[in-house]
RNA sequence: GGCCAAGUAGUUCAGUUGGUUAGAAUGCCAGCCUGUCACGCUGGAGGUCGUCGGUUCGAGCCCGAUCUUGGUCGCCA
């Protein structure tokens, strides 16, 4: 309300409540912004006030609650700042119904002020017009997921949030029983395995807004306790469901944003996205893709590589464009400490100058072996060539790395350009670093490709998987998959993993019931809610399109949670604390 | 758990080679002020320099430990 009064309301009277963004007494005239969740109006109370409610003007402070009545006028200082700066009401009477001591955080969305601070006295945060364009966006965007979905033959479900703790994947919250002292409930990673037996349940096309939950370390784009848009289908393969969801992108950023994807989206195969990125979420924003130099190095003088393929590792580079011009010797020594992060043991790098082209392997490699590499990457003059040797992995990612931190240096990252695609055939497998067996990539529901089959027993690592992500801007939005429904390939898929049938029955033995009795083809996806609000906004943490979010070390500041409970509850949970 | 960074007034920060009474801006309080909109002017209050220990004649500054916070790696089927 205050926010949109315009010059079109002139002389209209009006009844405004909010808070006291700033109070300026000019003497003989008192304004005041008052702000709603609209915006800011001036309020003014000149000499034609009674002196009573003058009094009372100068007595509010920021933050006071307060109900003006009064009449708008058009100013006679316009300022274009803001977007009231045509009007002002003056007021006639006011109400102050609540007082407010200093606050200890400004209301400002240009403040800087410590996360802590921020996070404890949230509900004064709240009140910046940031928060609640955020908080409304968000509100928005749920409300286009749930009409498109709603339009399309989408049934919305809960699912429980008490429910069995299945260790695999991250760590869960768990919940004890009161009634089965010893006992515990845990709260859902993801309503997967209860969206499947919706499936089986008939309910052919699911969505959720729903609470997830995962007891694993935060970061700027990750909370304990998240929302997923949660979706399943039935009687459909691959290629509908990513059609489906190419709808609903569209329409979001259509109606969020205003900016029309073109659709079919990009499509890319993980391969493809490794070999070309050295990521699954490939950021294609911007070029400076991997090179395999195993070929061009193969013959060459220097050990290092030469080591390196004997072992069976791989030679890998990018080239930055107008590198070597931007970054100084000392950038490129920062960039080799931080690619070791990713296990990386060096960095090689070739600037590619007028004349002789200068590198940090010169005493190896002749200028025509430079010209040779630089020629794989089409370098120019002024380009900067890094390279990594060491096995896949590690070329994948301290490159993946280097690629992306080369261009938000140089600032090619624009958060107005949205890069959407596809990534599929994901591997089914990945070895388990710790015990070195398998372990699910996505999880051990989804249906492994069928021509595929054979390879499970013989070289499972080979086998790809019915999976997909949907990828923004080097970010993964959402993925999913299609299931297994057959219950003979979901036992076999449990036997590869390694887990006995008692095993199985003991973690998932209602979902393997429940296939005995007819379960449908399907297949879904989830997006995480939080990340997709975010990257929409350009905001830098998921913290900032949360309500409520909790600091990096899971506390939620402004209740004060995790915090002991009494006594008593413990006993009668059966719990003892060490 | 590892690595990096930060912690000084309500808030955001500065603080030189270790040296008198720790500063600025903003906010807050009081007074003046009729067209401001980051109002202006004058004055004032406000600090256990995260905590503990050490070195020193002397520590905001150096050393050690510790706590808190942010980022990140591990982790996140």
């Amino acid at each position: 309300m205050c926010g949109e009064l315009r010059i079109s309301d002139v002389d209209r009277e009006v009844v405004l409540n909010g808070w006291v963004a700033k109070r300026r007494n000019l003497g003989g005239l008192i304004f005041v912004d008052l702000r709603d969740k609209t915006g800011i109006v001036q309020v003014t109370f000149d000499d034609k006030v009674p002196q009573e409610l003058f009094e009372k003007a100068d007595s509010l402070r920021s933050e006071y609650v307060i109900g003006v009545k009064g009449v708008v006028k058009e100013r006679s200082a316009k300022n274009d700042q803001i977007a009231t700066g045509d009007i002002e009401v003056f007021a006639t009477d006011m109400v102050i119904y609540s007082e407010s001591d200093t606050p200890p955080i400004y209301v400002k969305d240009d403040d800087n002020v410590d996360d802590n601070l921020r996070l404890k006295y949230r509900y004064l945060d709240l009140r910046k017009q940031h928060m609640q364009r955020n908080l409304s966006f968000r509100h928005k965007l749920v409300k286009v997921t749930r009409d498109y979905f709603d339009e399309n033959g989408f049934t919305e479900v809960e699912t429980p949030v008490l429910i069995k703790s299945t260790p695999e994947g991250a760590r869960d919250y768990i919940v004890p029983s009161r009634t089965y002292p010893g006992e515990f409930y845990a709260l859902p990673q993801s309503p997967q395995l209860f969206k499947q037996l919706l499936m089986v349940g008939g309910t052919d096309r699911y969505m959720q807004i729903a609470k997830c939950f995962r007891d694993e370390d935060l970061r700027a784009d990750r909370q304990p306790e998240f929302t997923q848009i949660d979706l399943e289908m039935s009687f459909v393969d691959q290629d509908m469901v990513l059609e489906i969801q190419e709808g609903y992108l569209k329409r979001v950023f259509k109606e969020c944003l205003g900016v029309d994807i073109q659709t079919p989206l990009q499509r890319m195969t993980w391969d493809e996205a490794m070999e070309r990125f050295g990521s699954d979420k490939p950021d294609l924003r911007f070029g400076f893709e991997l090179k395999k130099l195993n070929d061009t190095v193969k013959d060459c003088n220097f050990k290092v590589f030469t080591d390196c393929l004997a072992n069976g590792g791989d030679v890998r580079g990018i080239c930055v464009d107008g590198g070597s011009s931007f970054f100084s010797r000392k950038d490129i020594d920062k960039l080799t400490d931080m690619t070791k992060h990713y296990g990386a043991k060096g960095l090689v790098w070739i600037r590619m100058n007028e004349g002789e082209i200068g590198s940090s392997v010169n005493k190896f490699f002749s200028q025509e072996e430079l010209q040779e590499i630089a020629k794989v990457f089409d370098a120019k003059t002024g380009d900067l060539i890094f390279i990594v040797s060491d096995r896949a992995k590690v070329t994948y990612d301290s490159l993946g790395f280097l690629r992306r931190e080369c261009a938000r240096r140089m600032g090619l990252l624009n958060d107005k350009e949205y890069k959407l695609l596809w990534v599929v055939d994901f591997p089914m497998f990945e070895e388990d670093e710790e015990d070195g067996g398998l372990k699910a990539m996505h999880h051990p529901f989804t249906c492994p490709k069928l021509d595929q089959l054979d390879l499970l027993d013989t070289d499972p690592l080979k086998v790809k998987a019915d999976a997909y992500d949907i990828v923004l801007n080097g970010v993964e939005l959402g993925g999913g998959s299609v299931r297994i429904h057959d219950k003979n390939l979901q036992a076999k898929m449990f036997e590869v993993l390694g887990l006995t049938p008692e095993e199985c029955d003991e973690k998932f033995g209602f979902l393997i019931e429940a296939f005995k009795y007819g379960a449908p083809p399907h297949a879904g996806l989830a997006y995480g809610l939080d990340r997709f609000v975010m990257l929409l906004l350009g905001e830098p943490s998921i913290r900032e399109v949360i309500a409520f979010p909790k600091n990096q070390n899971a506390q939620c500041l402004v209740c004060g949670a995790p915090a002991s409970v009494e006594d008593v509850q413990l006993e009668e949970l059966g719990i003892g604390v060490k």
